[in-house]
RNA sequence: GCGAUCGUAGCUCAGCUGGUUAGAGCAUCGGUUUGUGGUACCGAGGGUCGGGGGUUCAAGUCCCCUCGAUCGCCCCA
């Protein structure tokens, strides 16, 4: 019989990967507190219009590209591709309103169906970073702040640029969608295939195609900056003040869009050349639409989202936990009492283990695969004398320590 | 959805133009050493060559289909 296949574009990991994913959560969460952001949990799985909703129904997105299916009850139901729209839905279910103005991070799996390829997965996992209910530039700055923090508690941050862009505000965004339509519909003979697609689609987005001809054409396009309005000029001007004062570098990507119309004024990406396509690490922005869309009031909202394998993949190899160390027992009283010395240890904060078979040579060998830094060796004859032999796995050396002064002994 | 490359042991791979019982290293298990790991030496287990079909006297090797992996395109909430 063959053996059960995983599911395409999803992941098993065990030992340095696993540590890795784990490290990238380790590093969020440390973060996350020095800036007040809330830890909070929601559901893997939304009611589809949640999603459907927030993105627009027609999108290839929605239509094609969420794990979604009908339960027992008749509802349709989604696998969360993302985290936003699920926050801001328990946001306005949950009463979170009474709270607002609201820091929150959470991080875990999504789904998307997709075609794996370098740090894209169909389940995958991501870090969120929210703060709902505020309108103030000083919000955008605190959240582009905790990225660049978290890269560079990672290590990473000399590697990743941090492109920036204003989208403006409706207004703004509406006239230069306009005359970027206008420009492009006068060079459409010499636009590539797709973006002449996007043309009808999604315009904005000929700005990041990655055909040469394309990117030519799109040198000449106009520039948001030509269509921001006082206001949404000040905003952004706030911003950059905001992240130049908190020392977090940035560059200005003029053709960095977003495509969906819940997006307003900030938009930005943590970007590197080291993975291939998938540079993006963290991508978010201002969402003051999205709140609305999904029937709640005007909120203005700013947030983003990481993808945590790809970070993993960015960071040198962590630590693995490894025990301080392992006990030997030797024969069967031995057994009964190395079982009494683990708990001790454990129970004093001493990282401890003990094999559940196998020779001395054997459990040996098993300690110093684990990495311990000792080894416990527990006989009948030194249990006569109240003793066990610690033996350094490092040096080699070994002595006689009294079975009450373990912890001790290790500590020193 | 589209394109390219690739699937041989748990892992990394070898296997020439199709030709007897498919190999190596690492890992695993056992032994040299019944109370001493990391080193060394000896030995063992483990593969219907991703799956299915075809060509041929003969297929791991050639052809088709399929599944999967990798990288890219599309998409990127």
């Amino acid at each position: 019989m063959t053996p059960v296949q995983p599911v395409r574009g999803t992941q098993s990991l065990l030992g340095e990967d696993a540590d890795r994913l784990s490290a990238v959560v380790a590093a969020f969460d440390r973060v996350r507190r020095l800036y007040g952001f809330r830890r909070v949990e929601v559901p893997t799985i939304e009611q589809t219009q949640v999603f459907a909703r927030s993105i627009g129904e027609t999108t290839d997105v929605v239509s094609k590209e969420m794990y979604s299916f009908e339960d027992r009850g008749g509802e349709s139901i989604t696998l969360r591709p993302e985290f936003t729209a699920g926050i801001c839905r328990a946001y306005l279910s949950e009463g979170w309103q009474q709270f607002a103005p609201l820091k929150l991070a959470t991080h875990g799996s999504a789904f998307r169906y997709e075609r794996p390829q370098k740090g894209r997965f169909r389940e995958f996992h991501q870090l969120d970073a929210e703060i709902i209910g505020a309108a103030e530039p000083q919000a955008d700055v605190e959240l582009l702040s905790l990225g660049y923090q978290l890269l560079t508690e990672l290590g990473i941050a000399d590697g990743v640029t941090l492109e920036l862009n204003t989208l403006g505000d409706p207004d703004t965004r509406e006239a230069w969608r306009t005359s970027l339509v206008d420009y492009f519909e006068g060079h459409k003979a010499n636009l590539s295939e797709d973006s002449r697609a996007r043309l009808q689609r999604n315009p904005l987005r000929i700005l990041d195609s990655k055909d040469p001809k394309d990117r030519d054409i799109c040198a000449g396009a106009p520039s948001v900056d030509e269509h921001l309005t006082d206001e949404a000029s000040d905003f952004f001007g706030a911003v950059t003040a905001g992240i130049d004062a908190a020392g977090v570098p940035w560059k200005r990507n003029a053709r960095l869009v977003r495509g969906l119309d819940y997006y307003r004024h900030t938009a930005f990406e943590f970007v590197t050349d080291r993975l291939g396509a998938q540079g993006t690490l963290i991508a978010g922005g201002r969402y003051d639409g999205l709140v609305e869309a999904l029937g709640g009031p005007h909120t203005p909202a700013v947030g983003w989202a990481a993808g945590i394998e790809r970070l993993a993949m960015m960071i040198d190899a962590p630590q693995r936990d490894r025990p301080s160390v392992v006990i030997v027992p030797l024969g069967q009283r031995a057994e009964a009492e190395a079982g009494r010395v683990l708990a001790g240890l454990r129970r004093e904060g001493v990282a401890a283990d003990m094999g559940y078979r196998g020779s001395m040579k054997k459990r040996l060998s098993r300690a110093n695969d684990a990495g311990a830094a000792y080894a416990l060796i527990i006989g009948d004859d030194e249990l006569d004398r109240g003793e066990a032999q610690l033996k350094d796995l490092t040096t080699g050396e070994q002595r006689s320590v009294s079975l009450d002064l373990i912890a001790d002994a290790i500590a020193r």
